[in-house]
DNA sequence: CCAAAAGTGTTTAAATTACACCCATGG
DNA sequence: CCATGGGTGTAATTTAAACACTTTTGG
């Protein structure tokens, strides 16, 4: 180790959070319009360079709810992203977390620097600034990769959905078509979903049933590794 | 973004690389001995503050070949560590990167404040300080993910190998034993290792044929996301 | 009775698992 | 000729893939 050693001591980390988001509509991100400088009204990742005395997982979820009022959500690392000219103040290097949450289950009100907070379906994500549009690519990936490992769908949903709508929200992060009665069986055969005996109502149709998940089971597998493949 | 921007611009980022290699009596992980301060006199990871004017990626090669000579090698982000009290000298964030090279190909030199450079079992490491023993279990159950992801294991054992070696290299990693002809027909199904015609010589039993990996469908392979489960 | 989405089984093909004996070499 | 690890095939089971029609509700 060097003998100028404050020259190493000039850096700074933020948290870039990408927050993923399911409804009708499909899958979405959470953005927020920036407020402060750099990039002043722009749209970005909720994101902020990260004080110096919190532990680095704590930041995340501190940032998160600074800037967008959501607590409590559970949130993964991605990556880090540490190109030299990423930052216009300095060298900054970013960690990027990855969250899912229940869209109507979360009142998201932009706070702090944030002006705004909007949900920004995946496919229509505007040119963000830093390295925002690459970080949400690499979510992306991510997202895709952790759904053949874990059953973490469910984390997207409300509490009570239709088999359809799991199924529509696999097909849009893996992006293709699932076979109805192969996805149904295969889903059916773990047993980390059951039956409520509810039914949807007010549809022009045929009411779906409503499942929800069973934690236990869910959680068993969780930890098994188990290969959640379709 | 706050208005006492300098109090955030305090941090240092340090790489920490895990570097695993294989031979005939198992996996390894290369561990340099501390000739600096902290930790002088410790064995620990191959890792180093990096200087703020070069990038996240650069910076993990360039401190690998400082300590131990080693260039030119594929490396990998895992993940950052981020406690506030990992490092004694201040808030050091590190970034873990991850590679794989074939022990007899490489010299390794211990240089610059390394003052030794030794492969370690995988199984035998001892006490590390920071937090070194927690980067490298969570390096190697990436290890054991990324190899069901990708034929990586080639990158560990020589140019010319048998299939005992190749599965020897799987049980390693994966920590369990796997049935000789399943491997063989597994592997061999997949066209990416050939005969060379050659075999072992010098052996006191039947020697085993030579194969080598073919790079073509390899890469090929890899780019597609193949699943290579055993 | 029409529209719209829900729901349901079977057949075929492919992949995985389990399992035991003979072969080639050096000493 | 013995010790040592190299090398090979088949049957049974499990898993994945392909595929089309009937049901229930609201309007």
């Amino acid at each position: 180790m060097p003998n100028n050693i404050e020259s190493y001591f000039k850096a700074a980390v933020s948290v870039d959070n990408v927050v993923f988001g399911f409804d009708q509509s499909g899958l979405k991100v959470l953005l927020i319009y920036r407020g402060a400088e750099p990039y002043r009204n722009c749209w970005a990742l909720p994101g902020d360079l990260i004080q110096l005395d919190v532990d680095l997982n704590t930041s995340a979820n501190a940032v998160l709810q600074n800037l967008t009022g959501l607590q409590e959500i559970f949130m993964d690392q991605i990556r880090t992203f540490g190109r030299v000219d990423r930052h216009p103040y300095g060298r900054v290097f970013t960690v990027a977390y990855f969250a899912l949450i229940r869209i109507e289950r979360y009142m998201v009100s932009a706070q702090a620097w944030a002006e705004q907070a909007e949900w920004f379906p995946v496919n229509e994500i505007p040119d963000l600034p830093f390295d925002h549009n690459e970080i949400i690519e690499y979510a992306k990936e991510n997202l895709r990769q952790r759904i053949r490992k874990q059953p973490i769908g469910f984390e997207l949903l409300s509490e009570y959905f239709t088999l359809t709508e799991l199924q529509r929200l696999y097909e849009s992060i893996l992006d293709r078509e699932l076979d109805v009665r192969n996805f149904r069986k295969k889903i059916l055969s773990m047993d980390f979903i059951v039956e409520t005996g509810m039914k949807q109502n007010a549809v022009t149709h045929r009411p779906a049933k409503l499942y929800k998940y069973n934690s236990e089971q869910y959680y068993k597998l969780q930890n098994s590794g188990y290969d959640f493949d379709l």
